[in-house]
DNA sequence: GTCGTTACCAAGAAAGTCTTGGTATCATCC
DNA sequence: GGATGATACCAAGACTTTCTTGGTAACGAC
């Protein structure tokens, strides 16, 4: 259960450098303490659908362990969105503590 | 965008007792500053899917202002899917945060 | 030589939400 | 007296995201 909260996942994680598909995945499972799991049916779609709005840029290299994997990175338009994402997640979440967590 | 959070809210807002669909609608946004908006086409769906699965009961009675109204109460387990869901709502935010609200 | 990890991808199902439309009553304002 | 806005409900279908399940392949460890 994302709640539509992955490409903001995917666009922050990608502010620290180009990185692949899986290691997207584990960074989010990690940094979240799995509170947050990144299924692959999930993630692939994303990346291709971010790429195609112009949001992320994708080419083949290397991973960390020297295996064939495809990398991405932001672009200045992939940015703008994070920010924007950003902000409407700060918002909103601050609107349902204020029902959810009243008392 | 809700986020898949909607059924928490109904289900908080009953909690001040029973309520008719567009005064639930109402209360969610006004508590939230209109950072949450609730559709209808969003509201009824949830409603009657969560009449379905035992979390609300409802009956025709009256508004504050004498219209016909449907009312809606939770139940006891509906109680407990609150419960639920504040729970893994709160540590799925905490985990988003740890990524997207970092530096 | 099987298992776990790394790495990618595809297809379809499921779920939730939104869009658009409709019904009806009542009060207010021009 | 007619339009508008608020109150109150409902239906149908489209849309998006996410999940489920399956597949490919390489590598290391046991």
């Amino acid at each position: 259960m994302l709640h539509g909260s992955l490409d903001a996942l995917i666009l922050k994680t990608l502010t620290g450098g180009p990185r692949h598909g899986y290691a997207i995945a584990k960074f989010i499972e990690d940094t979240s303490d799995d509170a947050v799991v990144v299924e692959e049916g999930s993630l692939y779609p994303a990346l291709y659908r971010m790429e195609r709005r112009g949001w992320l840029e994708a080419e083949w290299g290397e991973s960390d362990l020297g295996r064939r994997a495809k990398l991405y990175r932001l672009t200045r338009q992939g940015r703008a969105q994070l920010a924007a994402e950003t902000e409407a997640w700060r918002l909103f979440t601050a609107g349902v503590s204020k029902i959810l967590l009243a008392q």
